[in-house]
DNA sequence: CGCACTTGTATGGTTTGTAATACCGGTTTA
DNA sequence: TAAACCGGTATTACAAACCATACAAGTGCG
């Protein structure tokens, strides 16, 4: 198997440290020779990830001096979207966004999904993957997974302009508790291509199980997110006495207090 | 700007068609030749990525017949911390596992992080970088900084044996509140090392600021997680009467039920 | 100035990924 | 059985990516 781009790495990887602040504004970024034998490849190679960070506009070389860097991505970026109980942030973000459907069909679920909604292998599920836009940019890659005997009551159209909590309730399902999972994962073409993002970038990805009232599994969410529009606040406070001292979730509705707290 | 390697892309795409269904288990794959006009590359790069998949067990190749698929990724994944309310197991973590400490410095805060913990920038805090592993796997980088006036308080020695909140507490310290940010960044060289994986690998990235009674900051946390180590469960319960529905975490101590529901 | 450091540029050679093509052998189906 | 498809293997060729090196030129500082 090929390696995968070494230049491009680089390329990431310093975009992701100026993003973070691990390099500011002023008059930073160790040398290219240094910058070579941490990453562990050629001067070449360095040279042209700070080209490349140069044509974004992100550092300016500066022939004897150095390379500094000059702007920073995701500090003026329209961050974020942002949730404590991360559900109902979601389904009011259905009215300030926009939503692109990509695919729809019907089809055996993978193993492990029908599994997890505790279907027959081979029950046939509705696959869709949606795409979400806030100001025409791309920030979520969603696939659902949904028996058919549920599917069926709402149409591909209402798909693409309803949250589809809305829809599955409005179909009398009783939503009674969900679990996720959040974790990382690298761009694969595909989503990247949907997501307008380099192939191998970081990812955020998400999945969701939904059950009703009956402990079926009701909804099956496979999302990835874009880092840089997006992250997933919470708050918590500190409550118990002395020795039983613990954690409880801030349910916080209107939380753009904690937006400036913790940057991203 | 490189490319990035095309067998890669073909084969991650693959991948990703079959942990989502695109392909189920029965016998499917388009031909080697249908795939490369699909994907407009050669043969032999389609072969390649051909290879690397049945190298991880997820497709079985048959002479004449064609590729089956034999497997689904992620099922066999070696999983995971998981938490609900994030802090408490954290904690509880702190005996299970080993940790490492790798630096270990009083300086000057980075611009950001002072100006989230309310500090003046150019105050000295401590710098502490750590790796917690699990059966000798590492699976955690974390960075904290604490002003050095509440720092001093406990000594090199404690911090590598007895999670920081802790400490903290023991040092009169009233903590109340913290506000943290999930993400996803990619592995730099420093951290790549540290945690053993490739450069340029996808992390879960996850920053929190725990402040005081007072609301004064005392401490800041960078964390990097391996993704295929560690995960961010919750789950949710959907309480609330008809228009007014909405979803409350739930507070669960044990979540050993929820591991297997949603996987990673 | 002169030294130490930086980026800019140029050269040559090695490695790697990819393409195009041809041929063999197994499987399926008419 | 024979034709049509499939994957398995091999060859040749080309281009891109990468590496190592050396040297020129710009910058900052004592």
């Amino acid at each position: 198997m090929p390696e995968g781009a070494k230049a491009q790495r680089v390329y990431l990887s310093l975009r992701e440290d100026i993003s973070n602040g691990v390099y500011t504004l002023g008059q930073n970024l160790p040398g290219e020779v240094k910058l070579a034998s941490v990453f562990e490849v050629s001067r070449v190679t360095v040279r042209r990830a700070l080209h490349a960070l140069c044509a974004d506009g992100l550092v300016e070389r500066r022939a004897g001096s150095g390379n500094v860097v000059c702007n920073s991505p995701s500090l003026n970026a329209p961050v974020a979207m942002n949730f404590n109980t991360l559900m109902p942030q979601v389904a009011e973000m259905g009215r300030n966004t926009t939503a692109k459907l990509l695919s729809f069909t019907y089809n055996k679920a993978p193993d492990y999904i029908a599994q997890a909604m505790g279907l027959a292998t081979g029950d046939p599920v509705q696959i869709a993957t949606r795409v979400r836009l806030t100001d025409d940019q791309p920030f979520s890659h969603l696939t659902t997974y949904v028996p058919q005997a549920i599917a069926t009551s709402y149409s591909e159209n209402d798909l693409a302009n309803t949250p589809l909590f809305t829809l599955l309730e409005r179909s009398g399902v009783t939503i009674a508790q969900a679990s996720q999972s959040v974790s990382a994962t690298l761009a694969s073409p595909s989503v990247a291509d949907a997501l307008d993002v380099q192939v191998g970038s970081a990812l955020l990805s998400l999945q969701r199980l939904v059950c009703d009232d009956k402990g079926r599994g009701v909804e099956y969410l496979v999302a990835r997110y874009r880092p840089d529009l997006f992250t997933i606040d919470m708050t918590l406070a500190r409550v118990g006495e002395e020795s039983n001292r613990y954690w409880e979730p801030t349910i916080a509705r209107d939380t753009a207090a904690n937006k400036k707290s913790v940057s991203a």
